[in-house]
DNA sequence: CGCGATTTTGATCAATGTCAAAGGTGGTGG
DNA sequence: CCACCACCTTTGACATTGATCAAAATCGCG
């Protein structure tokens, strides 16, 4: 359960997050707000307060502050999350690049959630005063807000079907699955089994409503069904079909991976149909 | 966990839910959707398809349909739910009069939940077909929107972080406050310590991520620490006040309801603390 | 090599689920 | 107006899942 300050885990390989050179050269300048603007970059440039390098474990913001800025998401990942009176923590939401964020309905109210870095991260800032006017201005970018925050709503509403309606195995199998799902995307040669996962164990359980204890135990019952390895930061799928069963993935989710679990490498020799075991504490070693 | 077809539970003293008369004399007006248009009723009058009376029960649509509408909420409660692989139903939202509802980013995918009718409904229907101009055409609705959107998002992340931060007891009662809360400002007489919830207790299971057995024994608990009782569909608040510690507020929930807790009558007698008590089973009667 | 953080593991306990049966309650047809 | 029925609500006994506590083993990084 979230400790003061902590360091995120294995991120060795990951070569220093860079900032791109004017917005027309913006990797992910289709995927968040500035999509409404792909025909005026301009705008956006000069309507952007600049871009900011930031290590990992650095906390962009907490709950409580009062936001000056907005931001997207160039690289790297961030966790949003919320404290309980318990001092329970609560992640709502992983992000990766192409992420909108640190927007909530009324701009002025301090935040109701905070961010922070998973890995190194580089972010673009907008002024958050003049946001919306600018959303004002431009009828395709409160469009653009719209499907934006539509899609928030709709991740959210995944991961509360998750926690509320899956047991401990199935929860970790599906957020693994849409983890690495996601990340693949990003990746370069997209056909590989491995991605990297700058998440901790506590991380995972602190998103999932379990123990770090108990992750761990599952994740160990998945290493030792042949399903998927998690360790040092590098997620390696090893039975893509079984891990989706055993995730019950809903019948139409909004990720929909389902219908991507067709594209690893097409089967396997272990087709032992990994039973969903429950019970997960006496795994003989 | 949810049985094909099953009725709603004590709901007698409702009155039949009535449409209003024209956009003008209706009571949601500036909640929903419609408020973009306050100075221009005659668009959405002209834009709607109609009115609609259900019967508790109904299913409004269900997951995987392709809708050809989208609808406010006049009058009467709806839930919004999804089913897992397992056949269990997750509850994402419970609805009250002024809600939007039967939107989803892309208006022509089939729907990723469900809507049922937790009472007798009265629902306003827009065409989903010409929805998205009507939308392009008006940017205070692209605004609005948004807004409607945000605050979907938040009201998710409330859940989840209700479902994945607390125990069963709390999580109960913050459920209880919350519908407690929004149920008494559609009240007459809104100082009343009791309200009418047309809510099965396998309603607030699947909301929760419990059983309806727990969620019974737990309810149960709270009754005989005298800190509210549901029955025969009302809902009576005994102690507010520790009722809300028992919830575990977040510091800075979405409803807020920590800013409205003073509000009912000043204390009682009964100062007992109620302590948390753990452990509902052994419960003695 | 050594520190701080994370991962693992064992032992044990509390929270929550499952199964099954008995009571209630409101609605409805006769 | 009453009896019956379907659907909820309650309760007991018991099975599992998941949480806690505490200590050892690893790992990344100077």
């Amino acid at each position: 359960m979230l400790q003061p300050e902590r360091k995120a885990a294995g991120r060795k390989h990951r070569p220093a997050p860079k900032v791109p050179n004017g917005c027309v050269n913006c990797g992910v300048r289709n995927t968040t707000i500035c999509r409404a603007f792909s025909d005026k970059l301009n705008i956006v440039q000069g309507f952007k307060t600049g871009d900011r390098i930031l290590k990992a474990d650095a906390h962009i913001y907490r709950v409580g502050d009062r936001l000056p800025e907005i931001f997207n998401l160039l690289d790297g990942w961030i966790a949003l999350y919320r404290i309980l009176e318990s001092g329970k923590r609560q992640v709502l939401e992983i992000l990766m690049p192409g992420a909108f964020f640190g927007y909530q309905p009324d701009l002025a109210e301090p935040m109701l959630h905070g961010a922070y870095c998973l890995s190194d991260a580089a972010i673009c800032v907008f002024p958050r005063k003049s946001f919306a006017g600018l959303i004002e201005q431009h009828p395709e970018a409160a469009l653009a807000l719209a499907d934006i925050n539509a899609h928030a709503a709709l991740r959210a509403q995944d991961q509360l079907t998750n926690i509320g309606g899956r047991v401990g195995t199935a929860r970790v199998a599906h957020m693994l699955l849409d983890l690495f799902l996601r990340a693949r995307k990003s990746m370069p040669n997209a056909q590989f089994d491995t991605v990297e996962l700058p998440v901790t164990q506590e991380l995972i359980a602190d998103s999932l409503g379990l123990t770090s204890v108990y992750v761990n135990r599952i994740l160990r019952h998945l290493r030792e069904q042949r399903l998927v390895v998690l360790r040092n930061g590098l997620l390696k799928i090893l039975d893509l079909a079984a891990l989706g069963k055993l995730a019950e993935l809903s019948t139409l989710s909004a990720v929909d991976p389902a219908s991507q679990l067709k594209s690893l490498r097409p089967s396997h020799e272990r087709r032992q149909q990994a039973r969903i075991v429950t019970g997960v504490t006496a795994a003989g070693r």
